[in-house]
DNA sequence: GAAAAAATTAGAATAATTCTAAAAAATTTC
DNA sequence: GAAATTTTTTAGAATTATTCTAATTTTTTC
């Protein structure tokens, strides 16, 4: 386990967001200088590979890592961009019965607006 | 209407296949040389605003199109890499109750192993 | 602590997509 | 239906996220 490695996972551990991998490398970056972009995309693919955090493939253009790998579906404010987690309870469960076979994982998206911004306009 | 678009719709229509907008160009220059993938990108998010095709996220690099705007599933699997489409009835309504809220649209995929690969294996 | 394996670095390379400005085509107006 | 206006198309440059590369450094193994 080296220095980096460490640095990267702390950083997407100490808070609930979903960074895209720049902000990671931002982030990690002020903590140990000298970090290379390179590093965080390595560390990240080797992170998600040992299920300790979950890729979001990207709204917008980058992607974003999830720090929980329990799976679970995410929000998409269509207003402020702001991404936030939600569950359906044994949702595994439901799509495996609905295609009639096991499944490795899934990603559920959702296009909406959340609270805050519906009071707002 | 012109001819471009006309001819890129026809693409995206004519088969059931979830195509990227590569592939997307490359069969709409066989019928109408001189077409430019900018042309393809334009009318591609043209039809998504007016909700003719419905983008998929793409698993690898790049994003595909579904020729149908009602809402479903998409199943990549991940030995051959084939997308197909799955259905979950009313699951709109099903986002909505868990969040408690209406949403705008959601996007599901499932990566699993597909029939005919797990028999090979 | 020497040898081998793994990780890090900076920057080049790639791939998908967006942008740009000029030209062409389509649509509207009279 | 010609002129004016708006929209679309084109080719290629620019941008963005990500991957690759090869040399160096760090970590692990024995």
């Amino acid at each position: 386990m080296t220095k980096q490695r460490e640095t990267i996972l702390d950083v997407i551990m100490s808070d609930k967001c979903h960074h895209t991998a720049e902000e990671i490398f931002e982030l990690a970056k002020q903590r140990l200088p000298g970090m290379s972009r390179a590093t965080v995309y390595n560390n990240l693919h080797a992170l998600e590979r040992d299920r300790m955090v979950r890729r979001i493939t990207g709204e917008d253009g980058a992607d974003r890592y999830d720090n929980s790998y329990i799976p679970h579906g995410h929000l998409f404010c269509t207003e402020c961009q702001r991404v936030s987690d939600f569950t359906i309870d044994s949702f595994t469960d439901i799509i495996s019965e609905a295609i009639g076979s096991e499944i490795d994982s899934y990603e559920l998206k959702v296009r909406y607006v959340c609270n805050e911004c519906r009071h707002k306009s």
